[in-house]
DNA sequence: TAATCCCTCACTGAAAACAGTGATTTGACC
DNA sequence: GGTCAAATCACTGTTTTCAGTGAGGGATTA
């Protein structure tokens, strides 16, 4: 009997998963968390198998919650889940800990398959996810090795997206424009953008904001 | 026994609504849809009396697939469904025929409730939902009215996200870069932004962009 | 028909961003 | 002690954006 605990914001979508691994008899839910926080103070009590992690959660998302689950608990198994196929989000949770992967525009076999084979001790990742990595993979030895922003040019980052200006960021920040200038063109560099409007975009793709 | 269509391009949801539902002796699933054609196609050979309508859907999405589903098949009720509690989604698909809205991060109660409700020729808001449409009409009068954008307007917004300069939208666009710059002008009154940066920042946050 | 909204275009001048280059200081790491 | 990355600052142009204003055509609607 695996012992699940569901993960996800949306209540309407756990009731939905509830009802469907009610079903299958080797499954059973022994809990339901809202955010993060909730996640970690279930384990701490309840013995449980796997986590169904939602990646989108309010307070803490699934990224942190399974950073900290798995030093914490390391024999529970975190499968990520979210409804986007996204690059970025699957390496950010895997890196985290989750030990496989599903997206929500799949069915519910996708989804017993994956809480199998993660109680058998494998991983796992289905194909249009594998794909995606495999795809991310390929291009960062390519076109784009995304290269890390430090903490200055992120607080510069921020302000530009609020709508400040060169000069206003240099007076908030206590340093002179110009360094703001060489900020600003290191960021440009970096995110590969020909402007701040692309900046932006470019950043909220990456997930750099919000 | 009311019959029920449930249109979510998320299989997982679907099939964990279908579930829940069938549990409930007065109801039954007699179809599912990823998108609006699908929503069309299925009430034009069904008799189908709801319609769990999620918003977000590709090819046609769930406030379109309203008002077509409420021209063409009238008597078919539309519950709408989304994760956001936001004003303009909740207006748009009331505004495209559907007689209820109902958030994913509440529970099945809801949702029966809802089904119950519009079955028996009502209109069902939830609590959450009700006021979120208030505190629009009172925000409308007073501090922000959040103005609606053209779609030539969207369509420069996007070109200006993707990094182009002015002479180069009106290039791709075939318009001169002066009236451009109009609509340039025209979105940051809108966005009511004060530069590029914060154009694009503020239409991420009002969800014009991805 | 008048009113309104959208799209179109034009001109000016000021402000800001962008490109290129070079330089110093500090702290971490080997 | 040398290397390296990050943060700081400066200077010079060119390009782009921004603010303000005005205006005409077309479609819709009250």
């Amino acid at each position: 009997m695996t012992r699940v605990l569901i993960a996800d914001d949306h209540q309407m979508f756990v009731d939905g998963l509830k009802s469907l691994l009610i079903e299958e008899k080797e499954v059973c839910v022994v809990g339901e968390a809202k955010n993060g926080y909730e996640v970690i103070e279930i384990c701490d009590r309840e013995h449980v198998d796997i986590v169904i992690m939602d990646i989108n959660m309010p307070l803490m998302d699934g990224i942190q919650a399974s950073r900290e689950l798995s030093k914490k608990h390391p024999a529970v198994k975190i499968l990520g889940l979210s409804m986007y196929n996204d690059r970025d989000y699957i390496s950010d949770i895997l890196k985290a800990g989750a030990r496989g992967y599903v997206l929500k525009n799949t069915g519910k076999e996708s989804l017993l398959d994956a809480i199998a084979t993660l109680q058998s001790g494998s991983n796992y990742l289905s194909d249009d996810v594998s794909k995606t990595l495999l795809s991310g993979f390929m291009k960062k030895g390519a076109d784009q090795m995304m290269e890390k922003l430090s903490d200055r040019e992120r607080e510069v980052l921020d302000c530009i997206a609020s709508g400040l200006t060169t000069y206003e960021i240099g007076d908030k920040l206590f340093i002179s424009k110009n360094t703001v200038e060489t900020h600003r063109k290191n960021l440009l560099y970096k995110l590969k953008a020909r402007n701040t409007a692309e900046l932006v975009n470019n950043a909220y793709k990456q997930r750099l904001i919000q």
